[in-house]
Formats: structure tokens, C-alpha cells, sequence
DNA sequence: TAGATTGTTAATCGATTAACAATC
DNA sequence: TAGATTGTTAATCGATTAACAATC
């Protein structure tokens, strides 16, 4: 038994299913809210809007942690899922670039909930280091390395211009941090080792509009043929 | 040949390659501003930070758009690209929610750039409401409905409080609107044809949280047995 | 022609899903 | 025991990748 729950943590959680864990510990927290001791499941994959046995399956990989006939025990599960995404201890959270989305990721309540800190604010610009936001002073980007180690941040949010984020993924990279969650649009190079999220709103509705122009098109039935491109260059 | 171009619109685009196609088109960009004429899949999957031959395979998709021995055209695949996306028109966007989040998002400017006008920027919040957030005057969310037929709105991005998300969702798609992007962290129940794309900071932060988790472990030879939960509980 | 690079094939990999034996 | 529900299997599906024939 302690060999096959082994073996599913050394082997690694798929990706897909680490993805979606935050997504059934969300599903989680509110049924520990309404008093639920336990969830089936089904009840728990209609929460994640995700289809039951996928849910089944991502748990397995955590190990056996439900009761056949009986379901899942919601607190259990609840540490069980922290546990394994880190949760069960503190992160520091360091948010550089104070502009309209730094303060808004600043103020943002659900950064601190679930075992993340933003322990330093920083920012290049001197019109905005002084501000008070969100309890916090904002720092100059000069104490951008002393910061990240006096404060062990471990997470690095890039809330900066497109133009400044490398040098600034460089710079905290050169100082140990290896994960980085970037919203500048640009693709940024790292060292292996380095873990990149990126969230890009424009990409986004990008994809949205895709899907948007499919759903028109099939009203209209079809591009016009004055659309397409002339056959000889297609060819 | 026609047929065969034919033949790759109709059956759809993988998503996956939807999802990277806004990637290379900012890539391409980056080129066209630099006056390049032609790239190879090898210089644009490395600007793009991808494969080169997934590269390939995904503009496979669309057709064929590039020259054996020389490349694809800079220009020309800009256009073609736009054009499977929908960013050769406009897109009316609405934002609800005018909170620290909706500000950021109507000052973004990548969102004006590629194909979509933000066209109002409602709030429930009389505080707020008669605001002048990037040149828009902030409207009262009861005008939802009027507003959103009146510009012809296709795309509403909702950044809301998670109460509210759900019943914001629900008005729009009763006057139609059938593409969504969620900022607020909840699940939305929609009708089947309703395209909700999510994006979850809180999310982003517990997947790095995990890895970081695995990296430390990794360092200090894995988790102490102490942390691990009684063998009886796991049978 | 020789060199370069695409577009496609086919192998591989990983994710999803339905079904059901195990078992509470 | 009968009913419920997990954890796992195996089939299927879709995405990735290396390799290379086609062809500029």
C-alpha cells in the first residue's frame, strides 16, 4: 500500500492533473463551507465542471483517498490536495511593476487566501514608490535582489511593461527564484529549471474571437468566397 | 489544392494549435517592426518558444502558406493568421466590473491593438459609476442589457466579484452573447454554444506553488516521513 | 545543380473516457 | 445482503515530435 502511493508520487503528477487540483480544492473549500462532510465524485466533478471519472482518475494519482459506497471526506481531501500543491506552507510573493495590474494583483483577495503572501511590491517608476497599496510600501526596483533574499520570496509575479520583463526575470533568476509568473506580453527566455507561467489577456480574447467568428461564420454559412485568397498563391 | 484548403477549414483546427496561433502572430510582429521579409519555421518556432516542426504542423492547419527552401512571408502569414483568428474585424468588448482588475484591463492597451474596442465599462457601484476610465465613461450595470445591443458587443469580459459572476453570465447570454472571458473565481453554468475562457490568478500562483514544491523537495530529499499521513488512513 | 526548408507521414506520447471489478 | 461509489483497466482520442520526401 505505502509502495503504490510511492510510486504515484515519485512517478510524478501528469501535468493536466496538477492543472486542475486548484480547481477541485476550490470545489472543496466551498462544500466545507455548507457543512458537507462528504462528496461523491460525481457531486465534486459537477462543482469543477470536469466529467467524473477524469475527477477519479486526477485523485488516483494522489492516492486512494475516497471510501467505496461513501465518497470522499471533504476535509481530508481539502489537506490532502494542499498538501500536495504546497499549500500547507507559506509562499512570499513578490509583485514587480505597480501599474493598473500590479496594484490590481496587489489587492487581489485570492493571493492571500490559500498560502500566498505578497511580502514586497516594487517598482521602477519614482511616482509610485512611496504608495501605500494594500498595507504594503512600494519598494524601488534598485532593492529588487536584497528584497527577494532578505524576504526569502520564492515567487515572482512580472506585472511590468513588455519591455523591462526580461531584464527583470534576469535579474531575479541571478538571485535564485526559478518560478516566475509573467503577464507582460512578451515570451521570455529562461535557464532550465525555470518554471514560466504566463497570462496574456490579449491571447485570450484572441482565442475567444476564433471561436466567435466559427459561430458566425456557420449563421452566414461560410467566409465569402471573396475572402479566400486567389487559388495561385494558395498553391 | 482548393480542395484540400477546403478540406483543413472545414474540419476544424486542433485547439491546441488555435491556443499558439495569437503566439506566433505576436512573434511575427516583433519581425515585421524589424522589416524581415521572410522567416523560417526554425527562426519563428524559436521566437514563438516552441518546436519547430510543431510550428510547421500547426500552419499546416491553416494551409500552405510557405515556400519550400525559402520560408514564409512575413507579411502574407500576418494576414492569414488575423483572418483564421477573426482580427481582420472588430470586436466590440464590454467589461463588467470596474474594480482595480477592470481598470487594468480597459487601460491594457494589447487590447485596442489586435482587432477589439473596448465599447463600455459597467459597475453596480454608484462610487464608481460616471467614472472616466480610458476616455469610457463607467455606465450602470442595469443598462447591461441596451448597452450591449446597441454597440453590438460579442465579447464580455467579466471581472466582477465572484458572487456576482454567475448572474452577470446568465443576463448576457440572454441577449445573445455567447463568448466570455471569466476573471472572477468561480465555475459559470452556461447554455452548450457558450464559450467561457477563465483566467484564474489564484490558479496560476498553486501550479507554481507545486513545482516549487517538488524543487525544494528535490533539494532536501524529498518530504520528511514525519509529513506524510498514517499508513492505516492511506489503506 | 546544390542547398535550404517546407509540408506530411508515421511513430510516440500523454490525456480522456466508459466501463466495471473491487469493496465499502 | 443490496446499493453505492471508488480506483483501475483498457480503449480511444488528440497532441507532439522526428524524419524525410517534395520542391523551391
Amino acid at each position: 500500500m505505502i509502495r503504490r502511493l510511492s510510486q504515484a508520487r515519485e512517478r510524478g503528477i501528469p501535468e493536466a492533473t496538477v492543472a486542475r487540483l486548484p480547481l477541485y480544492l476550490r470545489a472543496l473549500n466551498g462544500m466545507a463551507e455548507r457543512s458537507l462532510a462528504t462528496v461523491s465524485s460525481e457531486d465534486l466533478a459537477v462543482a469543477a465542471g470536469v466529467n467524473s471519472a477524469k475527477l477519479r482518475k486526477d485523485l488516483s494519482h494522489l492516492g486512494s483517498y475516497g471510501t467505496r459506497g461513501v465518497g470522499y471526506d471533504v476535509e481530508y481531501l481539502i489537506y490532502q490536495i494542499s498538501r500536495e500543491l504546497g499549500l500547507t506552507q507559506d509562499w512570499a510573493v513578490a509583485i514587480v511593476g505597480v501599474g493598473n495590474l500590479g496594484r490590481a494583483l496587489a489587492n487581489y483577495g485570492g493571493f492571500v487566501s490559500r498560502g500566498f503572501r505578497v511580502a514586497a511590491l516594487l517598482d521602477a517608476d519614482p511616482e509610485v514608490v512611496g504608495d501605500h497599496i494594500a498595507g504594503l510600501n512600494v519598494e524601488h526596483i534598485d532593492g529588487l535582489e536584497a528584497v527577494i533574499k532578505r524576504r526569502g520570496v520564492s515567487i515572482v509575479v512580472l506585472a511590468t511593461p513588455a519591455a523591462a520583463a526580461q531584464q527583470v526575470a534576469d535579474r531575479v533568476i541571478a538571485v535564485g527564484v526559478t518560478s516566475i509568473l509573467n503577464f507582460a506580453p512578451v515570451v521570455l527566455t529562461v535557464p532550465e529549471g525555470v518554471d514560466i507561467r504566463k497570462v496574456d489577456l490579449s491571447i485570450e480574447l484572441q482565442i475567444l474571437a476564433f471561436h466567435e467568428q466559427r459561430k458566425t461564420d456557420r449563421m452566414t454559412g461560410g467566409p465569402a468566397m471573396a475572402e479566400e485568397w486567389p487559388e495561385a498563391v494558395d498553391l
